[in-house]
DNA sequence: ATCTACATTATAATAATTCTAAACTATTGA
DNA sequence: TCAATAGTTTAGAATTATTATAATGTAGAT
């Protein structure tokens, strides 16, 4: 889903009924300069305070769900407490910033590409991702 | 901690008293070949069944908790749904089987080193893992 | 306008994890 | 040896994230 247009039309393209809540939920997700990461919570706080919607939490539930298996939202396996979704669905590596609990993309110059010398037989390969955790450097510096 | 070899020394060493639900623990987890992968529930299984040890699942969330600080085991983030645990606790690279739900860990000759060319300013690179998932190959061969 | 399948909602249920406070135990040092 | 004490275990309650339920509402088709 791309920025700016016609959600409407967007949903309808792929067999989702565009309901009140899910324009509102492509307008707070999509309707944007760039990709971005959260979490459901982030995503209920959002739609309360910036679009003054509403949503029941189940329904939030629901349709970023729709949205992920549509392939318009990736989850984000970073905090095994936590979910985090990304509005950049491309396969691309992260930072992670372990103090503010941040997560930044890397683009694609970032990290050299990945090379997988290993083959599980039977298998194959549907992702690599690399997670590259940072924090603060003046921690113990004596 | 290594393996087979006195566990109250061990504890003792870091600071845990050797209580008998800690050596068990101990026992279950690094009396073994190798290094592996386990979720909570995994381990009370392997307690009660093939230790035939009860021990409170408060405590053994605290000990799992108490070993991750300890350095004695490591949290791996594969799923938001799941929280898994792993006894080797190095820097490396998983594979993970999206059909089995199988975490597996990759040798350093498995993957090339991982060469970042960013930098995040004022923070450092704490680690840099790759996770490479990896599916059956007969799903959709027409 | 009516129908029907799908969607939303409040609420209940479930699951994973953490908290609480009472009972227990390893360690210390008199 | 044996209390004193600090740390540990425990059952069960509480919390949190997520999913299920079932009644009500609505989009799209006729
Ligand atoms: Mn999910
Ligand atoms: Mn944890
Ligand atoms: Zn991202
Ligand atoms: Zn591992």
């Amino acid at each position: 889903m791309s920025k700016n247009c016609n959600f409407i039309e967007k949903l309808r393209e792929v067999g989702l009924r565009p309901t009140k809540q899910r324009v509102k939920m492509c307008e707070v997700l999509y309707n944007r300069e760039k990709t971005f990461h959260f979490t459901i919570n982030d995503l209920v706080k959002l739609l309360s305070e910036r679009m003054n919607q509403k949503i029941s939490l189940a329904t939030v539930y629901n349709t970023v769900h729709a949205f992920e298996k549509k392939g318009y939202l990736k989850e984000i396996s970073i905090d095994s407490h936590k979910s985090y979704f990304d509005t950049n669905t491309s396969a691309h590596h992260h930072f992670f910033d372990e103090d503010t609990h941040e997560l930044i993309d890397c683009d694609e110059s970032d990290i050299d590409k990945i090379n997988i010398r290993k083959n599980i037989s039977g298998k194959k390969i549907n992702s690599v991702e690399v997670l590259v955790r940072v924090a603060s450097d003046n921690q113990t510096q004596k």
